[in-house]
DNA sequence: TGAATAGTGTCTTTCAGACAATATGCC
DNA sequence: GGCATATTGTCTGAAAGACACTATTCA
């Protein structure tokens, strides 16, 4: 049986604990560990997710996941965060660990385990040349996706999964709307995001029945027809329910 | 931005690629990777969960969740049936990855990331002492937990909360149960996991609703009373229902 | 006043939950 | 016959789903 830790000595490398003598590199490879970020938006009736070209081989200039190696003192989340900074100037959105897939035969190169994790980000706070130093990052309608480099199309595929039925079951969808929105808005990201048409009359008895939804007394005109009352949520962090 | 990849050669070690010549090891450390595994089976109207206790520092003495590093040519699923099989010698149970640990300080020697697996045995197949070298290894109710090693108690409360909404949409209890099984005995085991009582006849309308079940035709005698009818499940791999 | 979106209520069906009596086999 | 577990159905309340008309603003 092996203790956890028990072999750690001799593949770890520690400042605190001594290598043997006949330490090699070969012998005591550790896997590289990556964090890949999705970042989902929804922008003209669509849910797209940010994907950059790649520069370099392997698999240059096709689209994947961005994402980078964590360094030694940051968590899986903060390099997660980090990325996510860099790739859109954003902070403060939904943020959740997704899966982490590690085949051997992943990455052609060498042994690479990658922690995925979502990210939910309103349209409005998109400005991707601004917090960019990268030409090509683009958004994709998640319908649409080009070629993707890398087992990224089975993480983004498996991300849809738990966004759509996630939505069912909590109140994350507020990740990717402004604070103060129209019901009818909010129905729309369900809509997207579940490929299916919704009743109105249903759609807004039961969001509403959940309590985390508060009128904000305020109205928004945007045309010639009737304003709309806007809501926000309650609470701007997860909430399960059911 | 930094593309995946960007800066893997001059992290990772891989055979193809060559390293800096002022390579240096603590410029380029990569973090160990393990995976640790909680096996839980029900014994004795119990919910428990296998652990070892541990034989070196730190954490020397304490209770731990069995777990390794995983080597550079197996995936995170294959290194998680490894322990499992080294643990408690069983095959062909549910397996499910359950999320990536890695706050910076969860080891007190180095970086070390650990990927959780969970997995459900039934308790007709443990046989501990035969398939393991360690002898303490043992099962812990999950009401009565010890000490525990490392961020484990995180880990265990996290697959607690796993568990007890998976079972309410999906059949993955079949992992915890015999071939065959009666309906009383189903009903425990949602019983224990979800720590409460059920109404007899509403379990059954439910469960033999959702269509997962069919009757053997067999009959279970166990005692002075009417005996049993046994069910199993039409499919023992995951379904997702609801 | 026409165009466009906002806002609202009823009926039906389905599902969840409370609840108790009979059936069968072994001793 | 006594004991222990197996098996079965009804009623009620809540929630989900189908469905259509009125309200408000601006051009």
């Amino acid at each position: 049986m092996t203790f956890l830790g028990f072999q750690r000595i001799f593949v770890c490398m520690s400042d605190t604990i001594k290598l043997p003598e006949k330490y090699n590199l070969n012998d005591y490879q550790c896997p590289s560990v990556t964090v890949d970020i999705l970042v989902f938006t929804i922008e003209a009736s669509e849910l797209k997710v940010l994907l950059i070209k790649r520069a370099i081989e392997p698999f240059k200039d096709e689209w994947a996941l961005p994402g980078g190696f964590i360094k030694m003192d940051e968590s899986l989340e903060a390099a997660a965060l980090r990325e996510l900074v860099q790739e859109t100037g954003v902070k403060n959105v939904y943020l959740e660990q997704l899966y982490t897939f590690g085949d051997t035969n992943r990455d052609p190169r060498s042994r690479v385990i990658t922690v995925a994790y979502f990210a939910l980000v309103p349209s409005a706070k998109l400005d991707l040349k601004a917090s960019t130093d990268a030409a090509d990052v683009a958004w994709f309608p998640i319908k649409k996706l080009p070629k993707l480099a890398f087992d990224h199309k089975k993480i983004i595929d498996y991300a849809m999964n738990r966004l759509t039925s996630k939505i069912e079951y909590s109140n994350i969808v507020y990740g990717l709307l402004p604070i103060k929105f129209r019901l009818s808005e909010l129905q729309k990201v369900y809509e997207v995001i579940l490929s299916k048409k919704m009743d109105k009359r249903n759609f807004r008895k039961w969001i509403l029945s959940l309590g985390l939804l508060e009128a904000t007394g305020e109205k928004d005109t945007d045309g010639a027809h009737r304003p709309a009352e806007l809501f926000k949520f309650k609470k701007r962090e997860p909430v399960l329910f059911d």
